[in-house]
DNA sequence: GTCTATATATGGATAGAC
DNA sequence: GTCTATCCATATATAGAC
Protein backbone atom coordinates (compact mmCIF):
# COMPACT_ATOMS: atom_id res chain seq x y z
CA UNK A 1 0.00 0.00 0.00
CA UNK A 2 1.24 3.46 -0.74
CA UNK A 3 1.25 6.34 1.03
CA UNK A 4 -1.26 8.28 -0.51
CA UNK A 5 -3.84 5.39 -0.62
CA UNK A 6 -3.05 5.18 3.26
CA UNK A 7 -3.86 8.73 3.30
CA UNK A 8 -7.21 8.32 1.07
CA UNK A 9 -8.78 6.08 3.39
CA UNK A 10 -7.42 8.10 6.51
CA UNK A 11 -9.48 10.63 5.32
CA UNK A 12 -12.49 8.63 4.52
CA UNK A 13 -12.54 6.66 7.69
CA UNK A 14 -11.77 10.75 8.98
CA UNK A 15 -15.11 11.59 7.48
CA UNK A 16 -17.25 8.56 8.31
CA UNK A 17 -16.29 9.37 12.02
CA UNK A 18 -17.54 13.02 12.03
CA UNK A 19 -20.07 11.86 9.95
CA UNK A 20 -21.58 9.78 12.41
CA UNK A 21 -20.52 11.88 15.74
CA UNK A 22 -22.98 14.60 13.51
CA UNK A 23 -26.27 11.84 12.52
CA UNK A 24 -26.25 10.49 15.75
CA UNK A 25 -26.39 13.90 17.93
CA UNK A 26 -28.70 15.48 15.21
CA UNK A 27 -30.19 12.75 12.93
CA UNK A 28 -29.88 12.27 8.73
CA UNK A 29 -32.50 15.18 7.99
CA UNK A 30 -30.92 17.96 10.30
CA UNK A 31 -27.07 17.61 9.56
CA UNK A 32 -25.70 18.99 5.90
CA UNK A 33 -23.07 17.56 4.12
CA UNK A 34 -21.59 21.29 4.34
CA UNK A 35 -21.23 21.07 8.34
CA UNK A 36 -20.12 17.55 8.22
CA UNK A 37 -17.00 18.86 5.48
CA UNK A 38 -16.49 21.58 7.49
CA UNK A 39 -16.36 19.11 11.01
CA UNK A 40 -13.89 17.16 9.48
CA UNK A 41 -12.09 19.53 8.11
CA UNK A 42 -12.36 18.83 4.01
CA UNK A 43 -14.34 20.58 1.56
CA UNK A 44 -17.36 19.72 0.52
CA UNK A 45 -16.82 18.52 -2.70
CA UNK A 46 -15.05 15.88 -1.46
CA UNK A 47 -17.91 14.03 -0.01
CA UNK A 48 -19.96 13.46 -3.95
CA UNK A 49 -16.20 12.48 -5.10
CA UNK A 50 -15.64 9.74 -1.65
CA UNK A 51 -18.82 8.55 -0.95
CA UNK A 52 -21.55 9.99 -4.21
CA UNK A 53 -24.22 11.68 -1.75
CA UNK A 54 -25.29 12.19 1.25
CA UNK A 55 -27.27 9.24 1.45
CA UNK A 56 -24.52 6.82 0.13
CA UNK A 57 -22.72 8.32 3.15
CA UNK A 58 -25.29 7.73 5.66
CA UNK A 59 -25.13 4.38 4.71
CA UNK A 60 -21.61 3.61 4.74
CA UNK A 61 -21.60 5.25 8.40
CA UNK A 62 -24.04 2.08 9.53
CA UNK A 63 -22.75 -0.26 7.71
CA UNK A 64 -18.91 -0.50 8.14
CA UNK A 65 -19.40 -1.37 11.62
CA UNK A 66 -22.07 -3.83 11.16
CA UNK A 67 -20.26 -6.20 9.31
CA UNK A 68 -17.61 -6.91 11.65
CA UNK A 69 -17.04 -10.45 12.64
CA UNK A 70 -18.88 -11.93 15.55
CA UNK A 71 -16.54 -13.59 18.25
CA UNK A 72 -19.22 -14.50 20.44
CA UNK A 73 -19.26 -17.96 19.56
CA UNK A 74 -16.10 -18.26 21.24
CA UNK A 75 -17.37 -16.40 24.27
CA UNK A 76 -19.61 -18.54 24.76
CA UNK A 77 -18.14 -21.93 24.44
CA UNK A 78 -15.94 -20.72 27.03
CA UNK A 79 -18.15 -21.43 29.43
CA UNK A 80 -20.43 -24.68 30.75
CA UNK A 81 -23.02 -24.09 32.11
CA UNK A 82 -25.65 -22.33 30.22
CA UNK A 83 -25.98 -19.65 33.28
CA UNK A 84 -22.61 -18.32 32.72
CA UNK A 85 -23.01 -18.63 29.25
CA UNK A 86 -25.94 -16.10 29.21
CA UNK A 87 -23.98 -13.91 31.01
CA UNK A 88 -20.72 -14.11 29.31
CA UNK A 89 -23.18 -12.91 26.36
CA UNK A 90 -24.83 -9.92 28.56
CA UNK A 91 -21.69 -8.29 29.56
CA UNK A 92 -20.26 -8.97 26.12
CA UNK A 93 -23.41 -6.62 24.78
CA UNK A 94 -23.15 -4.04 27.64
CA UNK A 95 -19.60 -3.53 26.24
CA UNK A 96 -20.77 -3.14 22.85
CA UNK A 97 -23.72 -1.10 23.51
CA UNK A 98 -21.94 1.47 25.54
CA UNK A 99 -18.69 1.50 22.65
CA UNK A 100 -21.20 2.09 20.11
CA UNK A 101 -23.62 4.21 21.73
CA UNK A 102 -23.15 6.64 18.87
CA UNK A 103 -24.12 4.03 16.35
CA UNK A 104 -26.66 2.65 18.12
CA UNK A 105 -28.56 5.74 18.44
CA UNK A 106 -28.65 5.66 14.20
CA UNK A 107 -29.62 2.23 13.77
CA UNK A 108 -32.44 2.28 16.75
CA UNK A 109 -33.74 5.95 15.38
CA UNK A 110 -33.61 4.44 11.83
CA UNK A 111 -35.36 1.31 13.68
CA UNK A 112 -37.85 3.47 15.17
CA UNK A 113 -38.95 4.97 11.82
CA UNK A 114 -39.54 1.51 10.36
CA UNK A 115 -39.48 2.09 6.64
CA UNK A 116 -38.38 -0.49 4.69
CA UNK A 117 -35.17 -0.01 2.55
CA UNK A 118 -32.20 -1.98 2.08
CA UNK A 119 -30.27 -0.73 4.74
CA UNK A 120 -33.04 -1.35 7.55
CA UNK A 121 -33.25 -4.99 6.57
CA UNK A 122 -29.65 -5.61 7.12
CA UNK A 123 -30.15 -3.38 10.51
CA UNK A 124 -33.03 -5.85 11.60
CA UNK A 125 -31.17 -8.86 10.09
CA UNK A 126 -28.12 -8.10 12.22
CA UNK A 127 -30.16 -7.37 15.96
CA UNK A 128 -32.23 -10.05 15.12
CA UNK A 129 -28.66 -12.71 14.97
CA UNK A 130 -28.21 -10.80 18.35
CA UNK A 131 -31.49 -12.00 19.70
CA UNK A 132 -30.94 -15.10 18.05
CA UNK A 133 -27.85 -15.96 20.30
CA UNK A 134 -29.29 -14.94 23.37
CA UNK A 135 -32.43 -17.33 22.48
CA UNK A 136 -30.88 -20.27 21.62
CA UNK A 137 -28.70 -20.34 24.95
CA UNK A 138 -31.89 -19.59 26.81
CA UNK A 139 -33.54 -22.44 25.15
CA UNK A 140 -30.74 -24.84 25.54
CA UNK A 141 -30.01 -24.13 29.41
CA UNK A 142 -34.52 -25.04 29.46
CA UNK A 143 -33.79 -28.04 27.83
CA UNK A 144 -30.88 -29.42 29.81
CA UNK A 145 -33.09 -29.07 33.16
CA UNK A 146 -30.69 -25.84 34.07
CA UNK A 147 -33.52 -23.18 33.59
CA UNK A 148 -36.60 -22.75 34.02
CA UNK A 149 -39.28 -22.91 31.25
CA UNK A 150 -39.67 -19.00 30.98
CA UNK A 151 -40.67 -17.19 27.99
CA UNK A 152 -37.68 -16.84 25.55
CA UNK A 153 -38.59 -14.32 23.35
CA UNK A 154 -39.55 -11.28 26.32
CA UNK A 155 -36.26 -12.60 27.83
CA UNK A 156 -34.16 -11.72 25.26
CA UNK A 157 -35.67 -8.53 24.40
CA UNK A 158 -35.37 -7.56 28.75
CA UNK A 159 -31.64 -7.91 27.90
CA UNK A 160 -31.53 -5.75 24.99
CA UNK A 161 -34.18 -3.80 25.98
CA UNK A 162 -32.60 -2.12 29.72
CA UNK A 163 -29.41 -1.86 28.03
CA UNK A 164 -30.42 -0.13 25.05
CA UNK A 165 -32.45 2.26 27.24
CA UNK A 166 -28.95 2.98 29.01
CA UNK A 167 -26.95 4.13 25.83
CA UNK A 168 -29.68 5.53 23.87
CA UNK A 169 -31.73 7.92 26.30
CA UNK A 170 -29.10 9.30 28.23
CA UNK A 171 -30.81 12.46 29.86
CA UNK A 172 -33.58 10.13 31.37
CA UNK A 173 -31.11 7.81 32.93
CA UNK A 174 -29.04 10.29 34.00
CA UNK A 175 -31.93 12.22 35.99
CA UNK A 176 -33.01 8.28 37.68
CA UNK A 177 -29.40 7.58 38.49
CA UNK A 178 -28.83 11.43 39.67
CA UNK A 179 -25.52 11.46 37.58
CA UNK A 180 -23.96 14.30 36.15
CA UNK A 181 -24.75 14.50 32.19
CA UNK A 182 -21.39 15.41 31.05
CA UNK A 183 -19.33 13.42 33.64
CA UNK A 184 -18.54 10.25 31.45
CA UNK A 185 -16.66 8.72 34.45
CA UNK A 186 -20.07 7.03 35.39
CA UNK A 187 -19.78 4.32 32.21
CA UNK A 188 -17.58 2.15 33.99
CA UNK A 189 -19.54 1.93 36.86
CA UNK A 190 -22.84 1.99 34.79
CA UNK A 191 -21.29 -1.23 32.78
CA UNK A 192 -20.71 -2.94 36.38
CA UNK A 193 -24.23 -2.30 37.58
CA UNK A 194 -25.83 -3.58 35.12
CA UNK A 195 -24.15 -6.90 34.35
CA UNK A 196 -24.66 -7.47 38.58
CA UNK A 197 -28.16 -6.48 38.39
CA UNK A 198 -28.72 -9.18 35.16
CA UNK A 199 -26.97 -11.79 37.01
CA UNK A 200 -29.20 -11.12 39.91
CA UNK A 201 -32.66 -10.61 37.72
CA UNK A 202 -31.97 -13.71 35.89
CA UNK A 203 -30.66 -16.14 38.98
CA UNK A 204 -33.92 -15.61 40.65
CA UNK A 205 -35.95 -15.91 37.46
CA UNK A 206 -33.95 -18.20 35.17
CA UNK A 207 -32.01 -20.73 37.39
CA UNK A 208 -33.57 -23.79 39.12
CA UNK A 209 -32.23 -23.65 42.62
CA UNK B 1 -69.03 27.53 22.01
CA UNK B 2 -69.78 28.64 18.71
CA UNK B 3 -70.33 26.61 15.66
CA UNK B 4 -66.95 28.58 14.07
CA UNK B 5 -65.17 28.25 17.34
CA UNK B 6 -65.83 24.43 16.90
CA UNK B 7 -64.85 24.19 13.54
CA UNK B 8 -61.58 25.72 14.38
CA UNK B 9 -60.74 23.63 16.98
CA UNK B 10 -61.28 20.70 14.62
CA UNK B 11 -59.03 21.56 12.25
CA UNK B 12 -56.51 22.46 14.71
CA UNK B 13 -56.90 18.72 16.16
CA UNK B 14 -57.00 17.42 12.56
CA UNK B 15 -53.48 19.04 11.87
CA UNK B 16 -52.51 18.06 14.69
CA UNK B 17 -53.39 14.09 14.77
CA UNK B 18 -52.00 14.75 11.01
CA UNK B 19 -48.72 16.21 12.15
CA UNK B 20 -47.85 13.52 14.73
CA UNK B 21 -48.43 11.05 12.27
CA UNK B 22 -45.84 12.10 9.85
CA UNK B 23 -43.25 13.16 12.53
CA UNK B 24 -43.59 9.99 14.24
CA UNK B 25 -43.04 8.26 10.45
CA UNK B 26 -40.11 10.20 8.95
CA UNK B 27 -39.38 12.34 12.32
CA UNK B 28 -38.71 16.41 12.37
CA UNK B 29 -36.83 17.36 9.83
CA UNK B 30 -37.46 15.02 7.13
CA UNK B 31 -41.29 16.41 6.86
CA UNK B 32 -42.05 19.53 5.31
CA UNK B 33 -45.31 21.68 6.22
CA UNK B 34 -46.68 20.78 2.79
CA UNK B 35 -46.30 17.20 3.23
CA UNK B 36 -48.36 18.07 6.26
CA UNK B 37 -51.01 20.53 4.95
CA UNK B 38 -51.64 18.28 1.90
CA UNK B 39 -52.11 15.33 4.25
CA UNK B 40 -54.48 17.19 6.50
CA UNK B 41 -55.62 18.96 3.72
CA UNK B 42 -55.63 22.23 4.71
CA UNK B 43 -53.89 25.49 2.51
CA UNK B 44 -49.92 24.96 3.87
CA UNK B 45 -50.37 28.78 4.79
CA UNK B 46 -52.72 27.68 7.44
CA UNK B 47 -50.30 26.04 9.62
CA UNK B 48 -48.36 29.37 9.63
CA UNK B 49 -51.53 30.87 10.92
CA UNK B 50 -52.69 28.14 13.31
CA UNK B 51 -49.22 27.63 15.04
CA UNK B 52 -46.88 30.19 14.27
CA UNK B 53 -43.93 27.92 12.63
CA UNK B 54 -42.84 24.61 11.80
CA UNK B 55 -41.35 24.27 15.20
CA UNK B 56 -44.14 24.87 16.92
CA UNK B 57 -46.23 22.99 15.89
CA UNK B 58 -44.03 19.98 16.61
CA UNK B 59 -44.25 21.22 20.35
CA UNK B 60 -47.90 21.48 20.37
CA UNK B 61 -47.94 17.70 18.91
CA UNK B 62 -45.47 16.19 21.82
CA UNK B 63 -47.35 18.72 24.50
CA UNK B 64 -50.86 18.26 24.12
CA UNK B 65 -51.24 14.80 25.41
CA UNK B 66 -47.82 15.15 28.00
CA UNK B 67 -50.22 17.04 30.07
CA UNK B 68 -52.55 15.42 30.34
CA UNK B 69 -54.05 13.97 33.94
CA UNK B 70 -52.77 11.23 35.92
CA UNK B 71 -54.80 8.72 37.21
CA UNK B 72 -51.93 6.33 38.16
CA UNK B 73 -52.36 7.51 42.25
CA UNK B 74 -55.90 5.56 42.09
CA UNK B 75 -54.92 2.38 40.33
CA UNK B 76 -52.29 2.02 42.86
CA UNK B 77 -54.38 2.85 46.05
CA UNK B 78 -57.10 -0.20 45.12
CA UNK B 79 -54.21 -2.71 45.79
CA UNK B 80 -53.15 -4.04 48.69
CA UNK B 81 -50.26 -5.72 48.32
CA UNK B 82 -47.21 -4.16 46.64
CA UNK B 83 -46.92 -6.40 44.34
CA UNK B 84 -50.21 -5.89 42.73
CA UNK B 85 -49.79 -2.13 42.79
CA UNK B 86 -46.47 -2.89 40.37
CA UNK B 87 -48.45 -5.32 38.58
CA UNK B 88 -51.51 -2.82 38.41
CA UNK B 89 -49.28 0.28 37.14
CA UNK B 90 -47.20 -2.23 34.52
CA UNK B 91 -50.52 -3.33 33.01
CA UNK B 92 -51.65 0.60 32.98
CA UNK B 93 -48.45 1.83 31.29
CA UNK B 94 -48.47 -1.35 28.67
CA UNK B 95 -51.93 0.02 27.41
CA UNK B 96 -50.08 3.43 27.64
CA UNK B 97 -47.29 2.61 25.84
CA UNK B 98 -49.09 0.80 22.81
CA UNK B 99 -51.91 3.46 22.67
CA UNK B 100 -49.43 6.40 22.48
CA UNK B 101 -47.10 4.31 20.25
CA UNK B 102 -47.04 7.61 17.77
CA UNK B 103 -45.80 10.33 20.06
CA UNK B 104 -43.55 7.34 21.88
CA UNK B 105 -41.55 7.23 18.87
CA UNK B 106 -41.13 10.60 18.54
CA UNK B 107 -40.27 11.68 22.29
CA UNK B 108 -37.64 8.92 22.29
CA UNK B 109 -35.98 9.96 19.51
CA UNK B 110 -35.98 13.69 21.26
CA UNK B 111 -34.45 11.81 24.01
CA UNK B 112 -32.27 9.94 21.91
CA UNK B 113 -30.66 13.35 20.02
CA UNK B 114 -30.02 14.36 24.09
CA UNK B 115 -30.15 18.29 22.92
CA UNK B 116 -31.37 20.56 25.72
CA UNK B 117 -34.44 22.57 24.75
CA UNK B 118 -37.40 23.36 26.53
CA UNK B 119 -39.50 20.14 25.39
CA UNK B 120 -36.94 17.83 26.17
CA UNK B 121 -37.20 19.06 29.26
CA UNK B 122 -40.63 18.71 29.84
CA UNK B 123 -40.51 15.10 28.72
CA UNK B 124 -37.29 14.21 30.51
CA UNK B 125 -39.61 15.24 33.61
CA UNK B 126 -42.79 13.70 32.42
CA UNK B 127 -40.70 10.49 31.59
CA UNK B 128 -38.96 10.94 35.20
CA UNK B 129 -42.22 10.75 37.39
CA UNK B 130 -42.81 7.44 35.53
CA UNK B 131 -40.04 5.94 36.82
CA UNK B 132 -40.59 7.68 40.50
CA UNK B 133 -43.90 5.89 40.83
CA UNK B 134 -42.57 2.87 39.84
CA UNK B 135 -39.34 2.75 42.09
CA UNK B 136 -41.27 4.43 45.15
CA UNK B 137 -43.54 1.15 45.00
CA UNK B 138 -40.36 -1.24 44.81
CA UNK B 139 -38.90 0.73 47.63
CA UNK B 140 -42.17 0.95 50.04
CA UNK B 141 -42.58 -2.59 49.18
CA UNK B 142 -37.97 -3.25 50.17
CA UNK B 143 -38.90 -1.71 53.05
CA UNK B 144 -42.65 -3.66 54.35
CA UNK B 145 -40.86 -6.61 53.78
CA UNK B 146 -42.26 -7.50 50.94
CA UNK B 147 -40.08 -7.63 48.37
CA UNK B 148 -36.36 -8.37 48.13
CA UNK B 149 -33.10 -5.87 48.59
CA UNK B 150 -33.13 -5.26 44.85
CA UNK B 151 -31.51 -2.61 42.38
CA UNK B 152 -34.31 -0.38 42.08
CA UNK B 153 -33.28 2.05 39.55
CA UNK B 154 -32.17 -0.78 37.39
CA UNK B 155 -35.55 -2.93 37.69
CA UNK B 156 -37.77 0.39 36.89
CA UNK B 157 -35.89 0.61 34.05
CA UNK B 158 -36.09 -2.92 32.81
CA UNK B 159 -39.90 -1.96 33.04
CA UNK B 160 -40.05 0.78 30.56
CA UNK B 161 -36.99 -0.71 28.84
CA UNK B 162 -38.63 -3.74 27.79
CA UNK B 163 -42.21 -2.10 27.18
CA UNK B 164 -40.43 0.43 24.91
CA UNK B 165 -38.48 -1.82 22.81
CA UNK B 166 -41.80 -3.40 21.79
CA UNK B 167 -43.43 0.05 20.78
CA UNK B 168 -40.37 1.63 19.22
CA UNK B 169 -38.84 -1.60 17.32
CA UNK B 170 -42.00 -2.66 15.55
CA UNK B 171 -39.60 -4.21 12.91
CA UNK B 172 -37.64 -6.26 14.88
CA UNK B 173 -40.29 -7.45 17.50
CA UNK B 174 -42.17 -8.37 14.46
CA UNK B 175 -39.16 -10.40 13.24
CA UNK B 176 -38.59 -12.05 17.13
CA UNK B 177 -42.16 -13.02 17.30
CA UNK B 178 -42.64 -14.24 14.09
CA UNK B 179 -45.58 -12.28 13.16
CA UNK B 180 -46.40 -10.21 9.86
CA UNK B 181 -46.05 -6.43 10.45
CA UNK B 182 -48.60 -5.68 8.55
CA UNK B 183 -51.30 -7.53 10.84
CA UNK B 184 -51.63 -4.84 13.74
CA UNK B 185 -53.89 -7.62 15.85
CA UNK B 186 -51.38 -9.23 17.78
CA UNK B 187 -51.37 -5.83 19.71
CA UNK B 188 -53.89 -7.16 22.34
CA UNK B 189 -52.08 -10.98 22.18
CA UNK B 190 -48.73 -9.10 22.87
CA UNK B 191 -50.22 -6.75 25.48
CA UNK B 192 -51.36 -9.77 27.30
CA UNK B 193 -47.99 -11.51 26.94
CA UNK B 194 -45.95 -8.58 28.43
CA UNK B 195 -48.09 -8.73 31.03
CA UNK B 196 -48.03 -12.02 31.94
CA UNK B 197 -43.97 -12.10 31.47
CA UNK B 198 -43.67 -9.38 34.03
CA UNK B 199 -45.46 -11.04 36.75
CA UNK B 200 -43.70 -14.02 36.15
CA UNK B 201 -40.36 -12.41 36.55
CA UNK B 202 -40.70 -10.22 39.11
CA UNK B 203 -42.62 -12.83 41.64
CA UNK B 204 -39.07 -14.49 41.08
CA UNK B 205 -37.01 -11.97 41.41
CA UNK B 206 -39.00 -9.01 44.17
CA UNK B 207 -40.92 -11.74 45.72
CA UNK B 208 -39.86 -13.13 48.87
CA UNK B 209 -41.81 -16.92 48.82
C1' DG C 1 -7.38 14.85 -5.55
C1' DT C 2 -8.77 19.46 -4.41
C1' DC C 3 -11.03 23.58 -4.95
C1' DT C 4 -14.50 27.53 -6.51
C1' DA C 5 -18.48 28.70 -8.51
C1' DT C 6 -22.80 27.58 -9.71
C1' DA C 7 -27.01 24.96 -11.16
C1' DT C 8 -31.06 23.43 -9.25
C1' DA C 9 -34.36 22.03 -5.88
C1' DT C 10 -36.79 22.45 -1.86
C1' DG C 11 -37.59 24.17 2.40
C1' DG C 12 -40.26 27.69 5.80
C1' DA C 13 -42.57 31.77 6.06
C1' DT C 14 -45.46 35.74 4.78
C1' DA C 15 -47.61 39.74 2.12
C1' DG C 16 -51.64 40.88 0.43
C1' DA C 17 -56.01 39.82 -2.22
C1' DC C 18 -60.42 37.93 -1.24
C1' DG D 1 -60.17 32.39 7.85
C1' DT D 2 -58.49 31.10 3.39
C1' DC D 3 -55.85 31.33 -0.57
C1' DT D 4 -52.04 32.47 -4.28
C1' DA D 5 -47.80 34.08 -5.29
C1' DT D 6 -43.48 35.00 -3.87
C1' DC D 7 -39.38 35.96 -0.97
C1' DC D 8 -35.42 34.19 0.82
C1' DA D 9 -32.53 30.87 3.03
C1' DT D 10 -30.42 26.71 2.65
C1' DA D 11 -29.82 22.22 0.79
C1' DT D 12 -27.38 18.74 -2.49
C1' DA D 13 -24.74 17.97 -6.24
C1' DT D 14 -21.60 18.88 -9.98
C1' DA D 15 -18.96 21.23 -13.84
C1' DG D 16 -14.78 22.63 -14.72
C1' DA D 17 -10.28 25.03 -13.41
C1' DC D 18 -6.07 23.81 -11.21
Amino acid sequence: MTEQENKTIDKREQILDVAEDLFSLHGFEAVSVREISKAADINIAMISYYFGSKEKLYEEVVIRKLTTSDKIIDVISKQEKYADKLYAIIDLYIDRFFANRKLNNIIFREMALGQRTEMTELITERLFQNFQIISEVIKKGIKSGEFNKVDVELTATTIIGTIKLYTTSTPIVCRILKINESDMSYTNKMKKRLSVYFRELFSNYLEIK
